[in-house]
DNA sequence: AATAGAAACGGACCATAGTCCGTTTAGATC
DNA sequence: GATCTAAACGGACTATGGTCCGTTTCTATT
């Protein structure tokens, strides 16, 4: 007896591994080659050679899989501004860290837009990506130690729409705005938000 | 001879507009029985006993129908804003009329707003709603009367980004958050980025 | 090595937005 | 009323994200 009792955390199964691999090397490839808005889910199992079902279950869905390929970017991201030398991490004041953050994140939006685009619309808005609670709570945080008494919460989000990749690309590349005024009017709007606390 | 030579805005032909009444109404019927989220454009087709090239026809996409279908509304909302009384029209100072606009965008999202989410993701957020200019272009003139001379194009659409219907309703749906609470904190936004100029 | 069962696999299948093109029809002209 | 043409029609077809489930494969256990 003793059934296996399958313990926490099995090792991946080999098979699965090898598929995971595959499957993210052909989607940079695919990607590379037609964008990530081009790449469609039976292109890119076919070009891993792998059954669609297979990609479904490694990613969950196409928002997964683009999930999966920010992620190191991401977390990049996010031990920058956690951890990382002022004026972006800590150490820096408040309103400083806020400003700082915007521009990376505009930054961000330039280098890796197109990814967190297609990351986003995981049945059409709904879940954003999970790193976006910890901007909001960052973002929250900053406006507390600046003295923003009234319903951080609320206006962190507010100020963190004004960061979102449909629009910062939109603004980019439709409009022709430049990273350094998309830049200047975040420093202002958060400036503006703080120094009237 | 003569051909015909096409008369600009030549008459809608009848079992057009037949089908068009078949169809706006067969659609706020199954609007109403599975919400907006729920109508599919077979099912409308089905409904309408129209085929399913006549409703592609005659709104171009799904964006294009919940558009038509929120086109009413929407006139009157840019009357109110625009010719209507103070303080949402004009006659009152600025800030006041920007602090309304964003209060009756609120209560229009509470209404209307699975509409106007679904008449949106047009092929995923490229071109918004024709008249999500003439709200950019309101906040902007508001803001200048309020003598904001720091790029007001752009802060316009940071602010507006704010009362995006994808982001009022998960706030209002997903996070409980009150109209009262969404009003205040725009109230507030506005103020500070008006005040400080 | 044999075995068993959990995990992974694959591809047919579904739902839905949107396109295409051969057929029908309104309505203007003669 | 017959005719003709542009407009409208309809529904089969495509593209794509996502699901389902019978089959295969890995690996721990004996």
């Amino acid at each position: 007896m003793r059934p296996p009792l399958p313990l926490r955390d099995a090792a991946e199964r080999s098979d699965a591994a090898r598929n995971r691999e595959r499957l993210l090397s052909a989607a940079r490839e695919l990607i590379g080659e037609c964008g990530a808005a081009g790449l469609t889910m039976d292109r890119l199992a076919e070009q891993a050679g792998v059954g669609k079902g297979t990609v479904f279950r490694r990613f969950g869905s196409r928002a997964g899989l683009m999930l999966t390929l920010l992620s190191d970017s991401e977390a990049a991201f996010q031990e920058r501004f956690m951890f990382g030398p002022p004026p972006l991490g800590p150490g820096a004041p408040g309103l400083e860290r806020l400003i700082a953050f915007g521009e990376e994140r505009i930054a961000y939006i330039i280098e890796f837009g197109e990814l967190a685009l297609a990351a986003e619309d995981a049945t059409h808005g709904r879940s954003q990506p999970p790193a976006a609670a910890l901007w909001h709570r960052h973002i929250e945080v900053l406006l507390r130690e600046e003295g923003f008494d009234a319903d951080p919460w609320l206006m962190a989000r507010s100020l963190a729409a004004t960061l979102a990749p449909d629009r910062l690309l939109n603004l980019l590349q439709v409009h022709g705005v430049s990273a350094g005024r998309l830049g200047a009017t975040w420093r202002d709007l958060v400036t503006r938000v703080v120094s009237g606390a």
